[in-house]
RNA sequence: GCCUCCGUAGUUCAGUCCGGUUAGAAUGACUGCCUCGUAAGCAGUAGGUCGGGAGUUCAAAUCUCCUCGGAGGCUCCA
């Protein structure tokens, strides 16, 4: 028999006979191995383990701990729970069921509609038919064949016709006495799942292939990890995550509240939250004055003829809050800033010397969106946005494009964010008609702001088809602390808006130029989101500089209540948002209070402060510092605030 | 907008499945006592048309329908 040559990611070098499978080779470099292996990579391809090797190849074993690896057992996790539904609702249409970030899920159509009371039935039911799997059998089926398998499963009828295009033949996996059409990707055997490692969570409803066009199917969603520890340990962390919550926190801490009678996605600012939405802005008043922005200010209202030209209306218009007829038109509240700004732009002539022209607002903005889709601030309709807009020429675009990038690094770096990436969005040359139709300008403008991504040595990623209709763009992604992905900030540019308003400038030889590339920039989302994303980031601990109140003083007793606000007028003085609590409790219980407050500063004064000119100063990281000078501690706040430190140090 | 789930004092929740005394608790608020040294002193008082509306019933927080609001998904997006 002929022997082929196996080199294992080690670098050492086996042989087995022609024809032996990955699997067969796992088992043999060990059991353990064996029994965890998934897939193999064969070669750098990913393959199935039944999969016969014929030649010389390299050879990795990918086992439930690589990703790879875990994907295959989520996966096979879902045909289980197939498996599991069609015994009890036999006459369901299956579709499909890909592993996902903590777990999986499967989409069916019920011909009963189930509810989330049926989970525990579907899940001892997993239980049940689960030792009676073992090995995933591949088998292969022409379109016809496999058709057969699905009566009246219009779903799956359609991936068979797309899968077996071009006569590719299918594949089916079969493990028990469930089968599906699949193109691979298990454990080598249901034998080493563990029955405890995966729970049914919730249900959502999901469109057919994600569009709304198509009819809607019930998605169950399953958490699942390689061992009962890891599941327990990752149910954990969500409901740690859960006490992070904006929405929760927001209202023990005063941000904002939300009433019925306001509406939904509409909330309302609270002083404590107004103050931290003020600090955010000044700081985004002052950077951007450092980097030579102008500030403006534009009605929340406009009329109709604007947005028409712009092209809002009627293109985005069924995200605009409907029209208000007046006896002199109709109006709209505003959803964007840039058409008032391009106005801006216009409103006298130009020069080539006026460019870049950088003109700032928070502006506050109304989005219709659909009541399903708003969260707490992370998704609301009343938008105030760190906009602005940068009027350049086609060579300015590198130089401008980039100040953004950094702008965005230094705030972020500021607020002490790490889990971000950018994601540079790209048209799509296949697909124009969804695109302004100048080939040149996408292509070149992308390759200036790809070139801008590199220079600042930022992580980012490209996805094709992702850009506005007027623009490619780049979106600052972060992660929730409960695992949901958001778009941060953005930066957009702009080839439209030089058309729809007609802007231009006078060049050097005073030639009209209509040559005005527009960028749109979000670095600080709008304050709703990004107060939401601090919220969490924060656990509600915000630092000094942001903190609605900063300090807060308890007077052991009604007699030292005298010092304690002689040192809050002190504190006053100094711009600190300070107060005192002179109730006649006990200490432990008003430090435990404003521990729950989230105080960063807590001092206490009685008779040994008073005499000492000290106060007794706990952190918010829970350590008490006795006997401080008022100066040095007044002074130490004083340069925590100026340089926006997270953490205050005494 | 669509799917699943939820809505009871300011807040967190019990009671709802299986309709039946004046709807409970904790916490917060208020009043009084306590004058207190680092995460809860003691006592009392007020606070709810059970999200809203309609229906079924002798009787509805509880069952049905509509509606408003919220959560998680889908689609969309800052």
């Amino acid at each position: 028999m002929t022997k082929i040559k196996i080199t294992l990611p080690d670098g050492s070098i086996k042989e087995y006979a022609k024809g032996i499978t990955a699997g067969e080779i796992a088992f043999d470099i060990g059991r353990r191995l064996g029994q965890d292996a998934v897939l193999a990579k064969i070669n750098g391809n990913i393959k199935d383990l039944s999969i016969q090797i014929k030649e010389d190849s390299a050879l990795q074993i990918i086992t439930i701990q690589d990703k790879e690896g875990l994907d295959g057992f989520r996966h096979s996790l879902a045909h289980l729970l197939a498996a599991a539904v069609m015994e009890l609702w036999p006459d369901t249409k299956r579709t499909i069921g890909p592993p996902i970030e903590n777990g999986f899920y499967y989409d069916f159509e019920f011909s009963n509609p189930i509810s989330e009371d049926d989970l525990p039935k579907i899940e001892k039911k997993m239980r049940e038919i689960l030792p009676k799997w073992d090995k995933f059998e591949r088998s292969e089926a022409t379109a016809a064949e496999a058709k057969k398998e699905y009566p009246n499963n219009q779903f799956k009828h359609e991936l068979i016709d797309e899968f077996s295009k071009d006569g590719k033949k299918l594949t089916f996996y079969k493990s028990g006495n469930y089968s599906d059409l699949c193109r691979g990707g298990h454990v080598s055997s249901m034998k080493s799942v563990q029955p405890d490692s995966f729970k049914l969570t919730h249900l959502a409803g999901a469109y057919w292939r994600g569009s709304e066009k198509n009819p809607q199917l019930t998605r169950i969603y399953a958490v699942a990890f390689p061992t009962k520890k890891e599941l327990d340990a990752y149910l954990k962390m969500v409901e740690e995550a859960k006490k992070r919550d904006h929405k929760k926190l927001g209202r023990e801490l005063d941000l904002y509240t939300t009433s019925e009678l306001v509406g939904k996605g509409l909330p309302i600012w609270l002083p404590k939250g107004e103050t931290i939405k003020r600090e955010i802005e000044n700081f985004a008043i002052e950077t951007e004055k450092k980097a030579g922005y102008q500030r403006v200010s534009t009605p929340v209202l406009a009329k109709k003829e604007l947005f028409i030209k712009s092209g809002h209306i009627p293109y985005f218009q069924e995200s605009m809050f409907p029209e208000m007829v007046l006896d002199d038109g109709a109006y709209y509240l505003k959803a964007m800033n840039c058409p008032y700004h391009h106005l801006i732009f216009n409103h006298k002539t130009r020069s080539y010397r006026d460019l870049p022209l950088r003109i700032s607002e928070y502006g506050l903005c109304h989005r219709f969106e659909l009541s399903g889709t708003l969260s707490g601030l992370l998704r609301v309709r009343m938008l105030s946005m760190n906009d602005a807009h940068i009027y350049c020429k086609k060579d300015q675009i590198e130089k401008e494009f980039g100040d953004v990038i950094k702008m965005i690094v230094d705030y972020y770096k500021t607020f002490g964010f790490e889990n971000y990436y950018f994601r540079l969005s790209l048209w799509d040359p296949n697909n124009r008609e969804k695109y302004i139709n100048e080939p040149e300008n996408w292509e070149s403008t992308q390759e200036i702001i790809r070139g801008v991504l590199k220079k600042n040595n930022v992580k980012f990623e490209e996805v094709m088809g992702e850009a506005a209709f007027y623009g490619p763009k780049v979106d600052i992604q972060f992660k929730t602390v409960t695992g949901r992905e958001e778009s941060m900030s953005t930066i957009q540019l702009d080839f439209i808006a030089k058309k729809k308003f007609g802007l231009k400038y006078a060049d050097k030889d005073n030639k009209e130029n209509n040559e005005v590339y527009v960028i749109h920039r979000a670095p600080l989302s709008t304050h709703e989101r990004f107060i939401a994303f601090l919220i969490e980031e924060y656990a509600g601990k915000f630092p000094l500089w942001l903190s609605p109140v900063q300090i807060r003083i308890l007077s052991v007793s009604d007699k030292f209540e005298k010092y304690a606000r002689k040192i809050n007028e002190e504190f006053l003085k100094n711009n600190l948002r300070s107060e005192v609590d002179s109730r006649t409790e006990s200490i432990s219980y008003k430090v435990r209070e404003a521990q729950a407050q989230k105080i960063p500063l807590i001092l206490t004064v009685g008779e040994k402060e008073e005499k000492n000119g000290t106060v007794a100063v706990r952190t918010i990281d829970n350590k008490i510092h006795f006997g401080v000078k008022l100066d040095d501690f007044l002074g130490k706040v004083m340069k925590n605030i100026e340089e926006k430190k997270i953490k205050v140090e005494l």
